[in-house]
This record gives C-alpha cells, structure tokens and sequence, in this order.
DNA sequence: GCGACACTTCGCCGGCCGCCGAAACATGGC
DNA sequence: GCCATGTTTCGGCGGCCGGCGAAGTGTCGC
C-alpha cells in the first residue's frame, strides 16, 4: 500500500528536480528515448562528470533507468509517470488562469510531435478525435479502453503491434498545451504511434520531437476517417 | 499558451518542494484548509521566521494563497491542481510495481477521510460507485460530470450547495492510496462534502483527516442507493 | 494609548551542494 | 599490448540557503 507522503519523502523528489542541469536532463529525455551520459552532459552544458555525478542521482532517485551497452550507458525516464508529472509540474505555477492567447504556431512541432512516446500536436488531436467520433474508443475515469469495433478497425489498418490481439490496452487522454484538447497517451497511445512510425506514415525528425506526415500517411489516415483541417 | 517548460522552471518548482521543512508546510496544507502562519511552524517544527521566509517562497512561487484576516495571515494551497500533485509525486519513486500488500487497516482513516477537500478512503469510493451505477454521473475524459437525473437526485438530497442548481459541477476520478479505486473529487467532490458535513451527515475528527459517519448520514445514504461493506 | 500578540525583516553563521579538472577505470578497435 | 573513447571517482573551491535570535511593523483588546 502507498503510505501518505512524508515530508522527507517529497523533498527528496524535490531535491531531485532543484537543480537547472539535473532539470535539462530531465526534459532532454521526456521524449522517451535512451541517451547515453556525454550526449546529456552536452546538452544539459555542463563537464561530464558533473554529468555522471547528477545521473547517479536521478538513477538512485528512481527517476530514471539506464540501459549498459559496452562503454555507453543509455538513460532514458523509469516510466512514464515520470514524464507525465513533468510535464504537468510548472503548469502549477499558472494558477488556473491561463489566458488563451493565440500563440506563434512553431510550426512543425505544433502539426505533430511527440509527447513522451505518444503522438501530440494537431495530428494527435485530430486522431484522437477520429478515434473518438467513430466509437473505437471508450472513456473512463481517467483512462481510454479501445471498443471491440475500434480493437478490429485498428488491427485491419496495421495500427496496432503483433501480438496484442487480445490485449487490453490501456490509454489515457492527454492534454496537448499547443492545441488545449486532448489526445492519445499512455501504452496504447505509445503502441499506436510506434507502428504509425514503423509503417513510415509518419517519419522521426532527427534532433527533434517533430514528426513529418508522410503521403501514404495522410491517405491511410483519411482512410480511417480522420480529418484533418489543413 | 503554455510554453515547453523551461529547465529553469522544472528546477524552481523542484526548489520549492527541495526542503523538508517547506514540504512539512505543503503537506499540512493538503487537506484543504487555511492555516495561520504560526501554526504552521509549530507544525514543521521551526522557528515563526523561518516559517515567514518559507512561507513568503511558497507564496512567491505561486503554491499558496493567503487571506489576511486582522493580525493573522491564514494560508493555503493555491488550488486542486497543487494538492493533487503532491499527493502523486512520491509515487514516482515506486516504479509501478507496487505489490498489492494487504496493508494495515488504520482504521477511522480508511473509512473515511478528505483528501484536498473532498470525501476519500472506502465511503469515499462507495459514495463514487453508488453513483456511477445510478448513471449520476457521466465519465468524460479526464472529467466527471453530473447527469440530468443525478443533478436532480443530489439536489433533492440536499447535497448540493444552494445556488448551483443551473451550474455545471466537474468533478474528476481521484484515485485513492488506501483503496486503489477511484473516488469523487474536483469541485463536484468538494461542494458536496462541504455538504454532507454541513448536514451533519459526516463529522470532522478534530485534528486529523478522519470522518465520522453519523446515524443519520448513514441512513441518508442507504436512501441514496449507496452500500457500505461493513 | 499601552501592552500583548502575530508576523516579518535583518544579520549572521554553518553546512550542503554543484562546479570543474585531473586522474582512474572500463571498453573497443587496431 | 596500446591508444582512443566513454564514463566515473576524487579533491578542492565557491556560492547558495536554511537555521536562529533580535529587532521592527502592524493589529487587537483593555
């Protein structure tokens, strides 16, 4: 069972966060992926040692995992809870009131990017939408189940992995901050875009979140009734 | 807009929770209520200034808010979104697996409780259930909402606050630590635990977070559809 | 008005922590 | 074996921050 949090426990998960170059590792892995310690010190701007010397924390916090292979050492987040909070933690700042200003569209990465490991952006608002509209998703209380219809319409578009025919696979709506609506997140929103990208309908852009919406992409997705607006 | 977080805003919100003593403030804070700034240093167990200085950051930072009343200065969490993050972040730290203990029963605590403001602990989930399964509620993305017919059976009960008849409550599915199921909270779960508490339905146990379920509670909530175990 | 009270501001101290460079350790390629 | 590369360990330095008590500001009650 989990027991109510101690003062010690959570500014210890504070602490952890307290630092700019332990923070910019932190946001350099949101994207999901493994990043081996030098390629992190680089980014983060600071000597590899200091480097080392943050990742063990992260690493004994629980905050991250890390991948050996050979000379590298890969660390990628623990789980997605840890890139889910991250995300929402310096919304706590913006008390609510958030005006909605129209925002400079940074184009790429506000058509389709990924969230953690999942589609976001436009497109992740637009599928999440077809998804919805057509009934292949059902909602809960703070989770998204595929229907049985949207199971078979998914499986037939080669959306979904091998070997989870039978699977439940549990989503969750995620809150977009360019579009302000929900998309696609959790295991089934990570499976889905992985095969969308594994199927080359939409393609990585390297050094970068953004993800380019191929032609044969933009019919199969038309195909499978989603719209898009641009 | 919300803008990509920034490393600098990660590790300022991570500052904030950074100390044990700030984090004592915060976690004395999370049932709700306002408290004078004297009692919260009693309670983290620190100096009156120290607690200023403490408190002034939180402030700052945007985590508290504050009613000045006379020579008093009564603080609380900004909002929801505050409680309900700090009653999540320690989880980072158990990566997911979480073995389902039997766990000890402390009693009053998980019969009933707040948690933030609103109802929790085992009436807290039967409360949520016992609506669900009358349809008085709908389940949206990350939302709750108050069916036509549930609306309407509250407000005959009387658990509804006056003048919110024509108003859209949201409430949200709150997962509970004791229970692992959901239970009701957002401002729905709040507006209408102030009520049963105000109708003496539920008493506050003074100095603790325990609800004492009173006879006529009890009795008003068979008639409400909404079975205890016990 | 004049204490009592609640809280804040100020100045000072001590310790923790992040930073780096140098050196050590490990791995892979030749 | 030997060098290049990736990563960690260690020592030392500097700054930040939390701690307290004393003094200052504001409010209530008589």
């Amino acid at each position: 069972m989990h027991a109510a949090p101690t003062r010690y426990q959570l500014a210890e998960i504070g602490s952890l966060l307290a630092d700019p170059s332990r923070a910019a590792i932190l946001l350099a892995l949101v994207d999901g992926r493994a990043r081996p310690a030098g390629e992190l010190a680089r980014m983060a701007g600071i000597a590899p040692s200091t480097a080392s010397a943050h990742l063990g924390r992260l690493l004994e916090g629980g905050l991250l995992q890390v991948l050996e292979q050979g000379r590298h050492r890969y660390f990628r987040v623990a789980s997605d809870h840890v890139a889910q909070v991250l995300e929402a933690l310096p919304l706590l700042r913006v008390p609510h009131a958030c005006a909605p200003e129209p925002a400079v569209d940074t184009r790429p990465l506000a058509f389709a990017r990924t969230c953690y490991r999942h589609l976001a952006g436009r497109l992740g608002v637009a599928f999440y939408e077809g998804l919805r509209r057509q009934a292949w998703i059902e909602l809960g209380e703070q989770a998204v189940r595929l229907s049985t219809t949207g199971a078979e319409a998914l499986q037939a578009a080669g959306l979904l992995p091998h070997g989870t025919a039978g699977q439940v696979l549990a989503g969750r709506g995620c809150l977009d901050w360019t579009e302000r609506r929900f998309h696609l997140g959790g295991a089934l929103g990570v499976a889905v875009t992985e095969q969308l990208v594994r199927r080359d309908w939409l393609r990585r852009h390297d050094g970068s979140r953004a993800l380019l919406l191929t032609p044969p992409g933009r019919s199969g997705l038309r195909r499978l009734g989603i719209v898009l607006d641009d």
